[in-house]
DNA sequence: TCCTATCTATAGCGATCACTACATATCGCG
DNA sequence: CGCGATATGTAGTGATCGCTATAGATAGGA
């Protein structure tokens, strides 16, 4: 609305005194570790170094800065996971990779262990009824991606015939939802690949052909 | 200390007038539905029907309360999963049980959806560090008392000589908390126990005998 | 009956919550 | 320069947080 051109906008006040992206970023180290209600205002502009009116002024309120925060993280997971559900050859592999890569980023020493997506909203009062709302559908959404996914898969043929993708995919995810879990518990990137490595003996084998 | 004897101890001054076990039980569904710091004590005070000073007199405080909360409701569950560690025959059917009454116990309408030992301390602050410690040292409990029951198992031959069994107890302790978080999201007991099925595909099988 | 002990209800403590009024500072534009 | 527009820092707002001081109610023992 600001910009309608491709030139780049000349606003009129005072210049922001802060990097927006930046400031975002530290947000969602917070919020990553905190959830959504447990993490105060104070503790958001503490780590953004600037102070309350500069928040409400560039992102609104608490809510509307989470939800941006959220998606941005996902934004930036999408395109992992998009890249290796388009590269692996077979849904099975797409899967066994999606596992590992889960096992090294869930406890990684660089950022919070788990994932904002599925911890944030634990525990929240009801007043936070539109955040839950809105990260469960994101959390509906990537499991819809990996059933279609391995609906991909099923449709080249590489599952038995009677193969419940709907059911396959709920699997995978509650494994991943899991890992997160016990990387919260701080569980290693070793022990959670282990943790992948079991889950992938359960895909579905092929009847023998004996 | 104050009933050294047997006999029932005879209180001097004014008798409290609500059943203590009542409300602590309510105190649990309070807990269980929203966690530990989102749940405030006026929450808790409305929900036990009494007035602050009552629930300090007769729990402590906040902490204190939670921690008993979390006590009562661990052996309720302890019970159940003893059983089921006791009666099955071999490690597999433990497990495969244990996956199934969870799925049925995870997303009942008696009661909160999810369990209170695995959710209920996500997203708080460092001032809980301790209930989070408690908790954690609870979850990490239960895995090791399916790690000995599957020990068990393997110790009569059930498992191939080289199975990591610490690796096993951990791949289904995952599991577990995963179809917490998919209880959460409203998962129905049907799709956890195709998701518990799925899991058990997972267990480890003999090397062919051909 | 009076004393002590314990529980109950009201009312409010200081701290923190999310959020903002206000005055000042800094920009583009004329 | 002045003027409008936007951002900034200070210093709060009312509401709620966990918790408690206080006074009155109700029991047993003397």
């Amino acid at each position: 609305m600001k910009r309608a051109n491709g030139k780049q906008a000349k606003p009129r006040g005072r210049p922001r005194s802060f990097d927006r992206d930046a400031a975002l970023e530290r947000a969602i180290d917070v919020f990553w570790r905190h959830g959504y209600e447990a993490t105060s205002v104070s503790d958001l502009t503490a780590a953004m170094d600037i102070n309350p009116p500069s928040l409400y002024a560039a992102f609104g309120d608490k809510e509307k800065l989470f939800l941006e925060a959220v998606e941005r993280y996902e934004q930036q997971r999408r395109q992992t996971v998009t890249k290796v559900f388009d590269e692996a050859p077979t849904a099975k592999q797409a899967v066994h990779r999606l596992l590992r890569e889960a096992a090294g980023e869930l406890a990684c020493s660089s950022h919070p262990r788990g994932c904002l997506l599925v911890m944030s909203d634990t525990n929240c009062s009801d007043a936070s009824a539109h955040v839950q709302s809105d990260l469960a559908q994101r959390r509906a959404a990537m499991k819809a991606s990996l059933k279609a996914r391995i609906d991909r898969g099923a449709a080249a043929g590489e599952l038995p015939r009677d193969t419940d993708t709907a059911a396959l995919a709920e699997f995978y995810s509650t494994v991943f939802q899991g890992m997160v879990m016990q990387a919260r518990d701080g569980a290693t990137p070793k022990r959670l690949l282990a943790t992948a490595e079991a889950a992938m003996r359960a895909w579905p084998r092929s009847v023998k052909r004996s």
